[in-house]
DNA sequence: GTTTGGATAAGTGGATACAAAAATCCAGTG
DNA sequence: CACTGGATTTTTGTATCCACTTATCCAAAC
């Protein structure tokens, strides 16, 4: 039902797919560091094809805004600067904010009892401190925004969620769990619920900014050691 | 000062950027029928390269929503379905909105003064029938949300223009000149001017996915020999 | 007259080869 | 000992080639 939004894990049919799930997945994990170059050969020779398919897979990275291509110069990590991550999140809010107002007049019973059940999953990850508990989060939004039954609007969000994973995976494993997201997340659903629309998507947009300024905060210190890149 | 936002026409400096630029203004200009199939060696002919940068180029056109590629069968142009049009602007509508937000507390005499000069030139194309008017309309819009300084927000707003841009075109050329367009235009302005910048997004949202209504109301009848192709 | 099957043509995906560009290394110079 | 300039190595960009998939066409069968 959820489907693969933020995470493409079907079997490859071809090279360069299976590079580009390859190397989508890595990225998503953040098993580069940012700024980190990527080289068409080895990643070819790691999973047993020519580099050309490689290449094409980068292409599509490039597209996604997870790596940077520039001409004779190859590929790199790309990483958020912090302004760049805000600006992710800023993007995510009002998009989100629209797919909860297109969602709304949908919404039954039956939304809410799986609603209700991602975010237990949710609560009872981040209580265990399970590093599933970024992918559990993914999986209540995904569910929520996949409700607007807007294909592109579902795929550029989750397209952002995946550019903020890497960031969202650290700020998780270095930090005391996010409880504050509980409470939050939880007024979420009861805005879903009362049926108000302009609430709802007022209330999301809040949560995924509310979000943002956690992460900035957390970010912003001293701990520029991880995705800083000049533009 | 504007920028080639949505028009990427600087010099190539590799043959997959030529062949990326000349496709992309070819499918702007909306030279190719939706549905039609791109011929790597053909296109590759006519520009004078081999196929390889072609078939790269196709990557990136598929990232942008311009065609659509799918192994061992090629690639198509995309073109929108109705629904698909209305979602375009849908998701314009709130990142416009959001852009004018951004850009409002930045906004001084020196913009609105270009802001009267492109709305001048753009309604001058207008009376005139030239076919200019899309590109002064994009014009005038990208320098909009340009004041938002987002450079992912802005980036993701042209490539909407640029896949929206052949049915406006269309649009353009087939029915009476959009007149309405003008007021419109002019009370958005007026919001931006009046510092209310609530107002001001609000309006925006309401410009975008008005033109997305008349539009849709002009494609929806016998209107459908163009760009439809199933999902 | 339509359908079916299969030969043939066309097109795609991927590997390899080669040329051009960038990065690296190193010796000579100040 | 830092710096410069150039040879060497590495990497990127593009062309070409081959294998395999898909599309087309035509004739035989119903």
């Amino acid at each position: 039902m959820i489907a693969n939004l933020s995470s493409p894990s079907q079997a490859a049919s071809t090279a360069e797919e299976e590079a580009y799930l390859y190397l989508h997945k890595a990225l998503r994990l953040g098993r580069y560091k940012a700024g980190e170059r990527l080289i068409p050969e080895d990643i070819a020779a790691e999973i047993g094809m020519s580099r050309m398919p490689v290449r094409e897979a980068f292409r599509r990275l490039a597209a996604d805004g997870l790596v940077t291509l520039r001409p004779n110069r190859g590929c790199v990590v790309a990483g958020l600067t912090l302004d760049e991550l805000n600006e992710a999140f800023e993007i995510r809010s009002v998009l989100e904010g629209l797919a909860v107002r297109l969602a709304m007049p949908k919404l039954a019973e039956e939304h809410f009892e799986e609603m209700d059940r991602l975010l237990l999953r949710l609560e009872r990850a981040g209580e265990a401190g399970s590093s599933d508990w970024v992918l559990r989060h993914q999986e209540f939004h995904a569910y929520i925004y996949g409700l607007s039954g807007r294909p592109k609007l579902i795929r550029q969000i989750a397209a952002l969620h995946v550019a903020i994973e890497p960031y969202m995976r650290i700020w998780f494993d270095y930090v005391e769990k996010p409880l504050s997201a509980r409470d939050e997340h939880q007024k979420l659903l009861d805005a879903l619920k009362s049926g108000d629309t302009a609430e709802a998507e007022r209330e999301m947009e809040d949560h995924v900014l509310g979000t943002a300024s956690l992460l900035a905060e957390f970010a912003s210190p001293g701990r520029r050691d991880y995705g800083i890149h000049g533009q």
